[in-house]
Order: structure tokens, then sequence, then C-alpha cells
DNA sequence: TAGTGGTCTAGACCACCCC
DNA sequence: GGGTGGTCTAGACCACTAG
């Protein structure tokens, strides 16, 4: 590895991709230009092919770059980069577009799981969970009601102000109760806005808003939380999709 | 390479990929159970371990498998391995929910882009290009009207007859242009029921409907297809998320 | 401590693109 | 033909988990 040190730990080829990121970042790769060759990376950066092959993989992934075969490796269109999407989505997704992500929370508390909750976190029914409702905002205009409902370990929860100075219930949740998100499931449709979400959100009862169920995933695939979110039509979600359906291409 | 001869063609890896998955739903691995350790398959498969891990990270990027360092591979929750999103999603979303998915193709033509879509698919104004009018079914119940607009390789299109008879636009395109999809950007919102969404999709007007842009690209990170899709309230996306915004964990 | 997945290497050969 | 990415190998060592 050259200089330039940002970041030391981890393995090489995380540090490499950052690094190439980077270079992309600052234009040193032109935007739709090819990255120089895998193996001139590897000699450039003193790493074996490999290790740059998996650096390039893991960039491909994010949709950083795409290879080609038998051409090379390029940098992919500024659309395409901006489309990833995270577990942790709203904040990126929103300040990637160049507009401020925050938050109202509205409420914290412990309740009792309903029959339907259990069954999505795979609980006992009446078991204690946590429930927060948030409002999403977009530079300080209310955009999304979100109720999320948490299976935290046995007697422990947080406060509003915890959350609040925090700020990402992911954050809160790796460093107060070690569970790291893995994965989530979402469901999206259209429905009609409620009494509720007409007061919280600004908008006439009955107008159409985007609906979005999601469960996450602990590394070892336990369900994590259940989260309902209610969006105004202005808002809009992305996302990137860059796999098929056969594992016969 | 055992016997049991699925696949003959393609990578290695490939094709151990398709072996494991069989096995997985066969029951061979139980759901939520460990797989035989990778340098056990590795010997088993006759392989080197490195392509065992090749075939993994596959099905771990498709949802069927997860890592868990120090522990082992395992076989993910059935709700997580029918979660993937693919390029050519809805019937695959929708027969995999034990559904049958159809189309009614109501009109292809060809004609002059307007700026805004010329805009999206990185061409000049009034260059043809070809529009597809189709409503989606889900056992024969109208849930879904599409509109297409596709940049085909000059003065060439197709007719209605062909798109009906292949079924499906992308391999329409793989099988006539040579053009083969890689990745698609989409963005998802909700609006309410114009007229012609009413009479097409059987809802009254202002009711809430899915609101699917896609803008689809080649592997050369061309726009090809840009697509405009409406749903009925009872219609959902569905898609799985297991990526991280930070590189670094 | 033993077993697991994760990283890294050096080298070989294949498949594809373009001149 | 020469350059590119794609596949495969054999072996080494590290990091994590669990009994």
């Amino acid at each position: 590895m050259t200089s330039s040190a940002l970041n030391t730990d981890g393995p090489i080829y995380r540090r490499l991709a950052e690094q190439l990121r980077a270079a992309i970042e600052t234009g040193e790769f032109a935007a739709d230009g090819p990255l120089p060759a895998e193996r001139d990376l590897a000699l450039r950066y003193q790493v074996s092919r490999d290790t740059v092959r998996k650096s390039l993989k893991l960039l491909e992934t994010i949709g950083v770059v795409y290879g080609d075969h038998g051409r090379g490796t390029f940098v992919s269109p500024p659309a395409v980069q901006q489309m990833s999407r995270f577990i942790d989505g709203f904040s990126v997704d929103t300040s990637k577009r160049g507009e401020t992500a925050g938050q109202t929370v509205l409420s914290v508390e412990q309740i009792p799981a309903s029959i339907a909750i259990a069954g999505v976190l795979e609980i006992e029914p009446k078991r204690l969970i946590t429930k927060v409702v948030r409002i999403r905002t977009v530079d300080d205009r209310p955009v999304g009601l979100q109720e999320a409902y948490l299976n935290l370990p046995q007697n422990s929860s947080f406060t509003l102000s915890e959350l609040a100075e925090v700020g990402s219930l992911y954050k809160l949740l790796r460093a107060r109760f070690n569970i790291s998100l893995a994965e989530a499931l979402e469901s999206l449709g259209a429905i009609a806005a409620g009494p509720e979400d007409a007061s919280h959100l600004n908008v006439e009862q009955g107008s159409p808003l985007l609906l979005c169920e999601r469960v996450t995933l602990s590394d070892r695939r336990q369900p994590i939380e259940y989260c309902v979110m209610r969006y105004v039509s202005t808002y809009r979600y992305t996302t990137r999709i860059n796999q098929f359906s056969q594992l016969t291409k």
C-alpha cells in the first residue's frame, strides 16, 4: 500500500477499495473512464492481483465501478453511484441528494407485543418490546411517519433522549446492545392517508402515501426490528438492482 | 465435481452453486442449519477451497446462505431467500409468492422521443424509440399499468405479436438485438389514480397507486429502457438489502 | 484447543475484445 | 497478437467461536 494514510485498520482489500473510491471522487480516474489494469494496480499498490480483484468486486457491488470482460474496469456513471441502497438508508439517501435529513422522536416506550408483531419478530406475544415513533424530515419539512418495534434483550431499553443524542437507531443498537444488523427485508405499497398521517405529515386525508414495511435481521438472521413507514407523495424511495433471477446467466 | 449432471456449461463455481442450492431445496441441508465446512465441500466436490468460497459468495449475494466467521455457513431463513430482487422481477416475484403472473400487451409502436425521455435515455430528441404499453396481471386480475420506452438500434423494432409470444421483454432484447441488461435504477413513490389508471386497473379515480420508475442499463451502462409503472394499492413491491453505506464496517 | 470462515499470495491458464 | 478481465489452484496464515 502507498501512503496517503486514511485507514490503517481492516483488511488490505478494503483499505485499497477506499483509496480507489477516493481517487475516483477526486477525479483522478475520470467518470465513465477506465481504471488501470488489475495487474498494474497490483504493482502500484504492492499487493497481489487477487487482492486488487477483491477490492474491485467490493466497489462493483456498491455500484462504484463495473468490469467488462476483455475491455477493462470502468467508473460507473454518477447516477448509478448514487442509487445503491443500504440498511441505514434514509439519512444517506437524502444527503446524497444534497438535502438535509432530520428526525423528531415523538415517543419511546415499552409495550407488550401484539400477536401480529410477535409473529414477525418471532417472540411470544405479550413479551415487552420497545416502540419508537419518529417523524422523518427533509430540509425541516416532514416527509415520513415511522413506527419501529424492537426486540431488545430482556429487561433492557433506552430513553428518548438517548436516541435523540445518538441520532441513528442502528448506531445505538450497536453501541449499547452489541447488536449488528446484517440484512433487511422491505415491502412497499400505496395507501390513503388516515387522520393521524394527515396531521403529522401535513397532508389531506385520503391523499396517497408510500407505505414501507421493513424487517431487519441481525447477523445471525434473528428479527430485531419491525418498522412501518408512511411517506408523503413527494418522497421517493430509490434503489439499484444488479442481480439476475437465474444462477445461470 | 460429482455427477448428478444438470448443467455442464459455465464456470465450476457457478455449477457448484447450483448444486448446493438444489441440495438446500431438496432439504439435504436443513433450513437454518449449517452447511459442511468449506474444506469438506472442497474435498467432496474435488475443487479448491477458493472455488467453494466463490460458490458460497454467490449464494450469499442472492440470499440463499450466509457466513458467520468462526461458526460456519448457514442456510438463510425462507423469508430471506424469497426476497431477493432481480432485474426481471415481476414474473419471478409473483411466482415465488405462489401466484401466476401474466400480462396483456396493449400496444407496441415507434414514436419520436420527447425531450424528457430523450434526456433519460441519453439520445437526441425526436429520435425514434419503441413504446410498449402493458397491463400486468396476477391470477388474471389487473394490478399494474406499465409504459416502457426503449432505445433500440436505429431502424429496428419488433411487433406486438413477437413480444406476446416471447413473453419477456428482456428475453426478446437478448435474443433479437443481442442486448444484455446489467443494472436497473428504480424510484418509487405514491400517486393518485388518474382517469386512465382508473379504467385500466379497475379502481376509482384518486385512489392511491404505487408509482415505480425504472431506468435499465446495458452491460456498458448505456440506458436502454425507461419504464413507468403504476400498481394498485394491494400490490406489494418487495426487496432485500444487505449492504452498508460505509466501506468500513 | 480445535474447528471454522476470512485474507493473502504467486502463478497458471482461459475467454473475450480490439487493433 | 497483445491486452484485458475471469477462473482455478495449493498453500499459508489470521481472526473468530465454542467447548
